[in-house]
DNA sequence: GCCAACGTTGGC
DNA sequence: GCCAACGTTGGC
């Protein structure tokens, strides 16, 4: 299995709304970037991803389970587009913030401490221990 | 709200 | 095919 993280601005698309589609889940639409886009390509179903609230909160607030493997972008006619749909599985117990990731050692070399600005993201395993650990979740 | 970094576009 | 200009993202 592998980990990812998936970032989105709250005002567009918050983990409540998420937690509000249940296990139906939500297409991830609207990625206009190759190297996101091929990140999503790679994604199996059970993968499992967090999900980072970008601007005012930066801090990662759940964890999500791809339910669908990459398909067409529904919100455009472009084929380029591709997209995969997760479902909530648990909200963090403690949001783990930007800062919270920059300042421990074990996570210097994340994609989200480097490349803030790519949207779909791999985490390593060792990362995805080492933030379940600070969120207070199972990994 | 500003601006740096990055990605994309389009002229040559 | 290169690269300058532009637009967007997202941290600060």
């Amino acid at each position: 299995m592998a980990y990812w993280l998936f970032k989105s601005e709250p005002s567009t698309f918050s983990w409540d709304d998420l937690v509000a589609r249940g296990t139906a889940g939500e297409e991830w639409d609207g990625v206009r970037n190759y190297q996101a886009r091929n990140n999503m390509r790679a994604m199996k179903v059970g993968d499992r991803g967090f999900f980072y609230h970008s601007m005012k909160d930066k801090a990662i607030v759940g964890v999500v389970e791809v339910i669908a493997e990459a398909h067409p972008d529904s919100t455009t006619d472009d084929p380029r587009w591709e997209c995969v749909d997760v479902r909530a599985v648990a909200p963090m117990a403690r949001p783990v913030t930007l800062e919270m990731c920059k300042a421990d050692p074990r996570l210097a070399d994340m994609v989200l401490v480097r490349n803030s600005r790519l949207s779909v993201q791999p985490v390593t395993e060792a990362e995805w221990k080492v933030i379940c650990e600070l969120g207070g979740v199972a990994p």
